[in-house]
DNA sequence: CCAGCCCCCTGAGGGC
DNA sequence: TGCCCTCAGGGGGCTG
């Protein structure tokens, strides 16, 4: 489900419940997510009150007066708020219930997802490497093209990589390759600097329409405001495989990079 | 360091 | 309707 426009979504709908409130207490129903719940959440985070919401790349970051819970939704995960004592359906692991009647409920029915608990979020494991976040001026298509040299592999993988710009997921380089007319078959390396220009440009475009849209909801995807997205509705290419390209007709291809499915038009992307 | 591949897990959708 | 197969928005970790 996830990329970062998903994430960014179900920040500012959950951020404004959150921010001040006291957690009463946590319920843990299934601790076997990506990485087991730690068994102590209830201890650490009870009791605290959240001082501030927080996302970096794809992770959520809820810091408490002391520590922070560092949540991932994976693919198929989501954070909303419920009333306190709404019976929990299956794959709704847990709640974190606040003195204001609401409970935060995190729902991942593949547990791929991620709940940690760090005292310094920032340097944590997970996220001490990652590159810088797209919508910011540390990303931009000088940084693609001095990374991008020497890299044999090819452009839609590259962009997806963490360590180069964190919060591309498939969908959106899928469509940015696309806006950027480029295709993502090409090796990193052999692309110019002019062309990873328009590349992060395009990025950045997309990624803030998306958020703008809320996100894009292809099967279950809802916002921490229990709303779906709409930017599935803008997509030019990604899981239009077969189908007519929306700019030129041409038919659109489906090829495999990096294990991951793409989607290109074979004449609007060279 | 890099590229390529595997895996974690459940559910949806298509073919038969 | 049921069964079986394939695939899915992420990303850590292993191998060569």
């Amino acid at each position: 489900m996830p990329e970062l426009p998903e994430v960014e979504t179900t920040r500012r709908g959950i951020a404004p419940h959150l921010e001040g409130q006291r957690v009463s207490r946590v319920i843990v129903r299934e601790r076997r997510l990506r990485w087991p719940i730690p068994e102590d959440l209830d201890v650490r985070l009870s009791g605290q009150r959240i001082v501030l919401v927080e996302r970096r790349a794809k992770y959520l970051l809820i810091n408490a007066e002391v520590g922070t819970l560092i949540s991932h939704l994976g693919m198929s995960g989501n954070l909303r708020l419920v009333e306190i004592g709404m019976p929990a359906a299956k794959h709704e692991h847990v709640d974190i219930e606040l003195e204001s009647g609401l409970a935060l409920r995190y729902t991942d029915p593949r547990r791929f997802g991620a709940m940690l608990w760090s005292q310094d979020p920032h340097n944590h494991q997970l996220l001490i490497r990652l590159g810088p976040e797209p919508l910011t001026d540390l990303f931009d298509g000088d940084r693609l093209f001095e990374l991008s040299r020497g890299r044999s592999m090819a452009v839609k993988p590259f962009i997806m990589d963490n360590a180069v710009v964190v919060g591309v997921g498939n969908i959106y380089a899928t469509e940015a390759l696309f806006a950027a007319g480029i295709d993502p078959r090409r090796e990193a390396k052999g692309i110019s600097r002019g062309r990873y220009l328009k590349l992060a440009v395009e990025i950045k475009r997309i990624l803030a329409a998306a958020i703008e849209r809320g996100g894009t909801t292809l099967r279950d995807f809802i916002g921490g405001d229990g709303q779906p997205g709409y930017f599935q509705q803008e997509l030019f290419v990604y899981g239009r495989g077969g189908e007519a390209c929306k700019v030129c007709g041409s038919e659109l291809r489906n090829v495999m990079l990096g294990q991951r499915a793409s989607v290109f038009c074979p004449k609007c992307q060279s």
